[in-house]
RNA sequence: GCGUCGAUGGUAGAGUGGUCAAAUACGACACGCUGUAAACGUGUUGCCUUCGGGCUUCGGGGGUUCGAAUCCCUCUCGACGCA
């Protein structure tokens, strides 16, 4: 994997790049829409490529429960499996640390609306006997299984030997994802552990890299640079086997000394890149993310994990994220909302029934040969062709709107493009 | 014509003397969703309200009762059976 970066911004840590995989080059910034099972709900590779998109991020712990990471390495990895040539990443798990552990059942979620979180309650300490599916051992995170209620062990080496078995082009530390509603002191004894983790992950990462490395060396074509950067050919059932490059999670929650101090220590390890990662406050998160990117190395790319509202996008590329993933135009879309210059619509509501114009004036499949009244009909019958014909359109138009941004980069009027599009969209 | 059974909110369908403005489901309406426990979830769904409550509802009409969706009479409509 190679990051080169083209153009910075004048007035902030933005920057314009290109990041290329063993699977295909990647400008950015870009957006990462996610298909955590293999799979980009509702669409195909096609529509997907056909909607913009070139790089897709799956996940660790649900496909190592399903169809479990054996098997795909047995179909050929991830991009044989589903079909998928271009790039991908896999997270961790670390986030399922998160979902499955505080979160479980929770309002608490990537994004809190609690305007000072530390006025919450720590979810930690007001039921502790609250069902959960993650558990933090000392050494990883079990979980119960949400499929069958089986009890897993996640290590930092486990996550890693997974992602390896998936085959994608990029894959994450495994990291605890904290809850802003924590005490500091539990984001100290937290921030510890995925430092702690991060160098587990690391060791691990370049052990079976290194192992491949001898296993394949008659065969393999070396292509320079690090460890993360081989590429390993051979004629086996694992053809185009690609060694991943590893990125490494930055949290610290919403304390200023920790994010830094996660940046610092993070940054200094040998990773090839690094996802910015943790469940913010709104308001919290353009300073946790500023914070970390002015320490950061600046010739590694950073990931802004699981972050992908249009006004975040701006935000993060404003501050010196490259790459965004978010499930928010895929699930919202399933769920009925559009993404619109003009906001957000619920395309099931009454009026449009009988609208007979376009979604949005954008060039997706959808806005070419759809109607708000067909696609509203469309969920009203719950038929299926709905959620891929809404999940078409968010995806061309966040992917859209992010390669836009990095035009605007390029032509020197980020500032620009960003309040005007925002004046628009947030009205 | 005789007999039997039935008629409940937008729909289906519980309820069978008070705890019933009436379960539940669907529908409708609105909202939420940010490294996907998510084709999901939440709220509202007779009318009015100063949110305390008030008012009119269970095919129509009449009655019994302190009190009726629930019991009785009658009418209307429907299903089935017998003529």
């Amino acid at each position: 994997m190679k990051f080169k970066i083209e153009k910075k911004l004048k007035n902030g840590l933005g920057r314009a790049g290109v990041l290329n995989t063993a699977h295909g080059e990647i400008n950015t910034p870009a957006f990462v829409p996610v298909g955590t099972k293999a799979s980009i709900k509702a669409v195909t590779p096609e529509q997907f490529i056909d909607a913009g998109a070139n790089i897709v991020l799956a996940n660790t712990y649900h496909l190592y429960l399903q169809p479990g990471d054996e098997l795909v390495a047995k179909a050929g990895g991830l991009h044989k499996f589903m079909n998928w040539q271009g790039p991908i990443m896999t997270d961790s798990g670390g986030f399922q640390v998160f979902s499955l552990g505080v979160a479980y059942g929770k309002e608490i979620s990537k994004i809190t609306k609690i305007t000072d979180p530390s006025l919450m309650i720590p979810e930690r300490f007001d039921d502790s006997d609250a069902p959960r599916l993650a558990k933090i051992g000392q050494d990883g995170v079990s979980f119960k299984s949400h499929l069958d209620g089986s009890i897993h062990y996640i290590t930092p080496e486990k996550s890693i030997q997974i992602q390896h078995n998936l085959g994608a082009d990029i894959i994450f530390a495994f990291d605890e994802c904290t809850s802003p509603t924590e005490d500091l002191r539990y984001q100290e004894e937290a921030l510890e552990r995925t430092h702690r983790w991060a160098e587990r992950s690391l060791e691990e990462h370049q052990r079976l890299l290194s192992s491949n490395f001898s296993a394949l060396r008659p065969s393999l074509e070396y292509k320079g640079g690090t460890l993360g950067q081989l590429k390993i050919e051979r004629n086996s059932t694992l053809e185009n086997v690609v060694s991943p490059a590893l990125f490494g999670i930055i949290q610290g929650g919403r304390e200023e000394s920790l994010r830094k101090k996660s940046a610092r220590f993070i940054g200094s390890l040998a990773f090839d890149g690094f996802g910015i990662g943790g469940s913010f406050a709104k308001e919290d998160m353009s300073k946790a993310v500023k914070w970390v990117n002015e320490i950061l190395p600046e010739e590694k790319p950073r990931h802004l994990l699981g972050i992908g509202e249009p006004e975040d996008l701006f935000m993060g590329v404003e501050n010196g994220c490259d790459l965004f993933d978010c499930v928010a135009p895929t699930r919202i879309a399933r769920n009925g909302s559009l993404y619109t210059k003009n906001g957000k619509i619920n395309i099931m509501n009454a009026k449009y029934r009988n609208n007979f114009s376009r979604i949005d004036d954008c060039e997706c499949y959808t806005c070419k040969n759809y109607t708000c009244a067909y696609v509203c009909h469309l969920f009203h019958g719950k038929e299926m062709l709905a959620a891929t014909l809404a999940s078409i359109h968010n995806i061309y138009f966040i992917v859209n709107l992010v390669k836009r941004i990095r035009q605007s980069i390029l032509d020197d009027n980020f500032f620009i493009f960003k309040e005007e599009f925002l004046k628009q969209y947030l009205n």
